[in-house]
RNA sequence: GGUCCGCUAGCUCAGUUGGAUAGAGCAACUGCCUUCUAAGCAGUAGGUCUCAGGUUCGAAUCCUGAGCGGAUCACCA
C-alpha cells in the first residue's frame, strides 16, 4: 500500500502542490497506537520545501489522496502527521491472501545465493557449556533464517581437535586414570561416563596437577633454587623480579601473573604435554591411537548433546585436517608481496596502513598458527562449494580483531568473496555471580542445564498442562519441547552482539516474555481450532472490525520481519516479533469471543485470524529451532 | 596506552531509513476463571534514555568530548 501511495504522490504531487516531489520526502511509518489511521505520512519535508505550515500541507495532500486513491477512505491531520485510514476490504483481502499462502513469510527456496554458516567450534578436551549454547542456538537460528529468506545454506562447524589442550587431557588420562582389573583404563564403555565428560575430567586433573607443580617451582625460585630451570626463564624471572620492586595493586598482580606463566613452562608436566604434541605431529603411532580414541569418545558425547539441542551440521571441518592448508596460501602471498619474511623465517603481514598491527601468519619454524589455518580453511570452503557466496562465522566477540584481520588478509590475497564474509560476533554470557570461569568451577555445563530446564518444565506441565489425552511418549516430547523452547528463547531473545546475563531462575520461567508463553498461545489456538472443526469460510462475507485490523496488521509484518532478521543476522528480531504477535492475540482473545461469537461473518473472520496467527507462530518458532506443540 | 563494543524503570531487556505521550517482562500492589486452555488478561506504581556540548522543524537514535564497564592488541587457539 505504501508503495502505491508513493507512486501516486510522485506522479501527481506536482499537480497537487505545484513543485517537483523529491522521493526522499516521502517517509511513511505505521500510525501510532491510540491514533486513528493505518499509515502516517511525514509532511515536514513537504512543508519545508513549500514554506507552508505542516498542517496546511497535510490537509492539501490528504484531500487529494482521499479523492483519488480507492483504498484510502479517510485521513486525519495531527500536527505534522498525515494519517491515512484504509478501507476494511483492504484488510480482509490481506487476511485472505495470508490464509491462502501456506508458506507465508517464507521466500522461494534457493532464490538467493548460497551461504555457509559456521557455528559451534568446540575444543575436544572439554564438554560444552552455556557459552556454546548461545553460540549454537544463535548460529542454527541464523542458518534457518537465511534459509527462510531464500538462501541455500550449508551448516558447518570447525572442530578444534588438535593442539596442546587435547594433549593435556591425553597425558592426564594416561598418567592418572586408574588401571582396572582387566588391564584397561577408564573409558566411557567401562565407566558409563559420557565421553566428553570423561575427557574433560582428565583435563581438569591436568590443570590441578599443573597448579601444584607451578607452586613448587615458585617456591624453589623464591628460595633461590634454579635447578631444572632453563637459562632464558631464569633471565626473564630476574627481570620480572626486579620490576616488582615498588609495585602495588594491579601492577603487582600483573607481574606476578607473568611470573606464574613463566613457571608454568618450567613444569615437568607441561613439558611432557608439549613433547606429546610433537610426537602427535610426527604421527607417533601410540600417541595417534590414543588421540583418535579419546576424540572419538568426545564426538560420541557431543552427538548426544547436539541431538538434545536439536541442531545438526551439513559438513564438518577438523582442524587436524585443515591446520596445514593455509601454508601454501601464505607462501603464495609471500611470493606476490602481500606478506613479508623476517630474518628468523617467520612470515608477517603489515596492516599498519589499514590502522591495524603487524600480524604473524606463519611461525619461524614453519608451523601454522590460528590465522594460517583460517586463511586455508576459508579458501578450501570456496573450493568445496563453488557457488558459495559468503561465510558467516558465529564466534564470540573476543575475536573481533581476529576476524577483522582475517577478512582483510583474504581481501589482500585477491579473493573477491572476502567482503561478503561476516563475523557474527556475539557477547559473552554472564552469570549473576559474574563471569564464567573454568578455573573457579563456575562454568554451567550444557547437559546439566538442559536437564534442569526440562525437569522444571516437566513439573510445571504436569501441574497445569492439558495432557490427559497424551501418551507417555508424547508427554516426554512435550516436556522436552517446553523446557528446551524456554532455554532457546531465553538465549535468542537478546540482541546477539550484546553481552547478556543468564539468570537460572528466569531461564526456567514459563510466564511473561518466554518461549513457553508463545508455545502456550499456539497450543491454545489449536485447541480452539479443534473445537471449531472443519469450517467453510465464505470469504466475501467476512466482517472485520478495528480489533481484527490490528491483528491483521501485525500478521502482515511477518515477511518483512523475516527479511530484516535474516539481513541483520538477528534471531532476536524474530523472537521479539513473535512475542508482540502473541501479546496482541492474547489481549484480543481475552476480550472477544471467537467460537461463541454470534455474528457469522465476524466469527469466521476471527477463526481465520486465529488460524493464521497459529501458522505464523509455528513457522517463526521452528525457524528459531523451537518446537510448537499442538497442545500443552 | 592504541583499537573495538556496551550504558534505557529496582532487575533483565525491546526500541534498525531521526518522528507524535520512550515500551515489555520480572519483582510490588489491585482486579478477572459457571463462556472458546488463567503458562492468560486488565489496571496501579516505577524514567534527567550515564553526563556535557553540537547538528535540526524534531535526538534514546546522528556528530564531538568526558565518565563507567567489558573485550582485544601472543611464534595460544
Amino acid at each position: 500500500m505504501e508503495v502505491a501511495l508513493k507512486e501516486i504522490l510522485l506522479s501527481k504531487g506536482k499537480v497537487w502542490l505545484g513543485i517537483d516531489i523529491d522521493p526522499s520526502w516521502i517517509q511513511f511509518q505505521p500510525t501510532r497506537k491510540g491514533v486513528r489511521g493505518d499509515v502516517t505520512l511525514m509532511v515536514f519535508p513537504f512543508a519545508k520545501a513549500l514554506q507552508l505550515p505542516p498542517a496546511q500541507v497535510a490537509e492539501l495532500i490528504g484531500k487529494h489522496v482521499k479523492s483519488e486513491v480507492s483504498f484510502v477512505t479517510d485521513f486525519e491531520v495531527i500536527q505534522g502527521f498525515l494519517n491515512f485510514v484504509f478501507s476494511e476490504t483492504l484488510w480482509s483481502d490481506q487476511l485472505i491472501a495470508i490464509h491462502q499462502n501456506d508458506s507465508f513469510g517464507i521466500a522461494d527456496p534457493d532464490s538467493k545465493q548460497m551461504v555457509m554458516v559456521e557455528y559451534a567450534s568446540p575444543n575436544t578436551n572439554k564438554p560444552l557449556h552455556l557459552g556454546h549454547l548461545r553460540n549454537i542456538f544463535l548460529g542454527y537460528a541464523v542458518a534457518q533464517l537465511k534459509k527462510a529468506h531464500g538462501h541455500q545454506v550449508i551448516k558447518t562447524q570447525v572442530i578444534n581437535d588438535r593442539g596442546i589442550h587435547i594433549c593435556k587431557s591425553m597425558l592426564a588420562w594416561h598418567r592418572f586414570a586408574p588401571l582396572q582389573s582387566n588391564g584397561e583404563r577408564e573409558t566411557p564403555a567401562n565407566s558409563g561416563l559420557k565421553g566428553d565428560k570423561l575427557v574433560g575430567k582428565y583435563y581438569v586433573e591436568f590443570e590441578k596437577y599443573l597448579q601444584l607443580e607451578v607452586k613448587e617451582v615458585l617456591t624453589r625460585w623464591n628460595t633461590g633454587d634454579f635447578s631444572n630451570t632453563s637459562a632464558s626463564a631464569l633471565e626473564k624471572f630476574q627481570e620480572l623480579d626486579q620490576a616488582l620492586v615498588g609495585k602495588e595493586g594491579k601492577a603487582e598482580a600483573a607481574i606476578l601473573d607473568k611470573i606464574k606463566e613463566l613457571a608454568k613452562n618450567e613444569t615437568e608436566i607441561l613439558r611432557a604435554a608439549q613433547d606429546m604434541l610433537v610426537r602427535w605431529e610426527g604421527r607417533d603411532p601410540e600417541t595417534y591411537l590414543m588421540w583418535s580414541a579419546m576424540n572419538g569418545w568426545v564426538y560420541e558425547g557431543f552427538a548426544v548433546t547436539y541431538q538434545r539441542m536439536g541442531v545438526d551440521f551439513d559438513k564438518l571441518y577438523y582442524e587436524s585436517d585443515t591446520f596445514l592448508l593455509g601454508k601454501d596460501q601464505v607462501m603464495d602471498g609471500l611470493a606476490r608481496g602481500v606478506f613479508y619474511q623476517k630474518p628468523d623465517g617467520s612470515v608477517w603481514i603489515d596492516l599498519t596502513p589499514d590502522g591495524l598491527d603487524e600480524k604473524l601468519v606463519l611461525r619461524s619454524d614453519g608451523t601454522a598458527v590460528y590465522m594460517t589455518q583460517d586463511i586455508g580453511t576459508a579458501i578450501e570452503r570456496f573450493h568445496d562449494y563453488p557457488s558459495l557466496s559468503s561465510i558467516v562465522y558465529t564466534v564470540g566477540n573476543e575475536q573481533d580483531y581476529h576476524f577483522k584481520v582475517l577478512f582483510l588478509i583474504l581481501d589482500k590475497l585477491g579473493y573477491s568473496w572476502a567482503k561478503n564474509c561476516f563475523h557474527l560476533s556475539y557477547g559473552m554470557v554472564d552469570l549473576p555471580s559474574g563471569k564464567m570461569k573454568s578455573r573457579e568451577g563456575t562454568v554451567v555445563d550444557a547437559d546439566d542445564l538442559m536437564e534442569e530446564v526440562v525437569n522444571a518444565a516437566t513439573v510445571m506441565t504436569q501441574e497445569r498442562g492439558q495432557i490427559a489425552e497424551l501418551t507417555e511418549g508424547e508427554r516426554h516430547n512435550l516436556f522436552e519441547s517446553i523446557g528446551m523452547g524456554g532455554l532457546k528463547y531465553y538465549l535468542l531473545k537478546v540482541d546477539p552482539k550484546k553481552r547478556m546475563l543468564f539468570n537460572p531462575e528466569e531461564s526456567i520461567d514459563l510466564t511473561g516474555n518466554t518461549g513457553p508463553f508463545i508455545q502456550y498461545t499456539h497450543a491454545r489456538i489449536n485447541s480452539l481450532l479443534r473445537k471449531a472443526g472443519p469450517i467453510q469460510i465464505d470469504e466475501s462475507a467476512l466482517v472485520i472490525e478495528s480489533g481484527e485490523i490490528e491483528l491483521i496488521k501485525v500478521l502482515a509484518a511477518f515477511p518483512q520481519t523475516i527479511a530484516e532478521a535474516a539481513d541483520n543476522y538477528s534471531p532476536a528480531l524474530l523472537a521479539n516479533y513473535l512475542y508482540e504477535l502473541t501479546k496482541a492475540y492474547n489481549s484480543f482473545y481475552q476480550q472477544s469471543p471467537i467460537l461463541n461469537e454470534t455474528n457469522e461473518g465476524l466469527r469466521a473472520a476471527r477463526i481465520l485470524i486465529s488460524r493464521n496467527i497459529a501458522k505464523v507462530l509455528k513457522t517463526g518458532l521452528i525457524i528459531l529451532g523451537i518446537n510448537a506443540p499442538e497442545r500443552m
